[in-house]
DNA sequence: GTCTATAGGCAGATAGAC
DNA sequence: GTCTATCTGCCTATAGAC
């Protein structure tokens, strides 16, 4: 039996998955082909079909495995800082990581090509949105009450303002290849946001 | 020589560009091929290309109609509207008209497959938002000047913000097909700039 | 301006050997 | 698990007749 690593060397599965998730973050779902994929792990698009039946299949598992490496980041925001209005700026700063790595939001560039996904990616990418406003919306509760956080109206519509606002100023600044682009609309958002 | 109607009948061009249209503000710029189009004008493939000589002419036709008529919108809120906020408030409404209309912003969706489109429409696409946060900033400008409105920061930071926000209200509303989702961010985006 | 016919390429996908 | 070989379908685009 092989040696296990304590912080295991990515199987193919995983390296597949790692491409794939950097072509749909630059380009969109519908913009890549396996053929990518393939040309750059250096194996031929019949083993890709080995490993994720389809094209469809392979956007699945790329948005849950998204979707579990963002939950895991909200939860270490939630261990780490106490500070409702902290976790705000964390929960931007993520999205600015992301577009420091010239990408979208995975979910973001998928919203915009919504109509083409196969239904099994469109009820993912609605669930992402709702977890994240979920914990946004807990976040601004829990602000409003230790007033570390201020604002107007219900916490779910606010929570929504922020993922909107976050998720545009990405797909705009983007194109610019603008870092500072993104973090002055952060910054606008949650100066609106102190107590 | 034909009869010219004032509000003319539109040429076989202009239907090609109200379908692609429609079909990228839906389903993207290379979610869509020229079959799609001939199939619904009920002409073929190769008379589109008389008119239309590749797609990326196609796609640049297609940004510069829509800049334009943009423009004539803004300049018909400038004609109809003296108040600062008021037309901050016919701005928000273009994009909710669009929405209403189950698209995206042409040129939101062209900044989410931006890495794969031709330089001619990606520097039409820059121009697009430029042209926008120039007339928004003046809009703050005067606003201020005139105390319609408030808000701390530039003029072309606040603009920019607004530009983003709508675009990702858009993106962020149209899966779930509700418009109120993005009233409700547009609403708590100008009651933040009320003087 | 619109057609038929066709080229040439790339897409996702499968069968079957190793 | 990965390969070769192959299929079918769709894509953009062009030549040339009408």
């Amino acid at each position: 039996m092989a040696v296990r690593h304590a912080k295991h060397e990515p199987g193919t599965a995983e390296r597949i998955l790692d491409i794939a998730e950097r072509l749909v973050q630059t380009r969109g779902f519908n913009n890549f082909s396996y053929a990518d994929i393939a040309t750059e792990l250096g194996i031929t698009t019949a083993s890709l079909h080995y490993h994720f039946p389809g094209k469809a299949e392979l956007g699945q598992a790329l948005i849950t495995r998204y979707a579990e490496r963002f939950a895991e980041a909200l939860s270490q925001i939630d261990r780490d800082l106490p500070d409702a209005h902290g976790r705000l700026e964390a929960y931007a700063r993520l999205y600015a990581d992301v577009l420091h790595g010239k990408r979208m939001c995975m979910c973001g560039i998928l919203a915009a090509e919504y109509q083409t996904l196969p239904k099994p990616m469109r009820t993912e990418v609605i669930r992402f949105f709702d977890d994240n406003q979920r914990w946004l919306a807990e976040v601004l509760t829990q602000g409003r009450a230790d007033q570390s956080v201020a604002f107007s109206g219900s916490p779910d519509d606010v929570a929504q303002g922020i993922l909107s606002t976050l998720e545009g100023a990405m797909l705009v600044a983007r194109p610019y290849g603008d870092l500072a682009r993104f973090n002055a609309t952060a910054r606008q958002l949650l100066a609106g946001l102190r107590a």
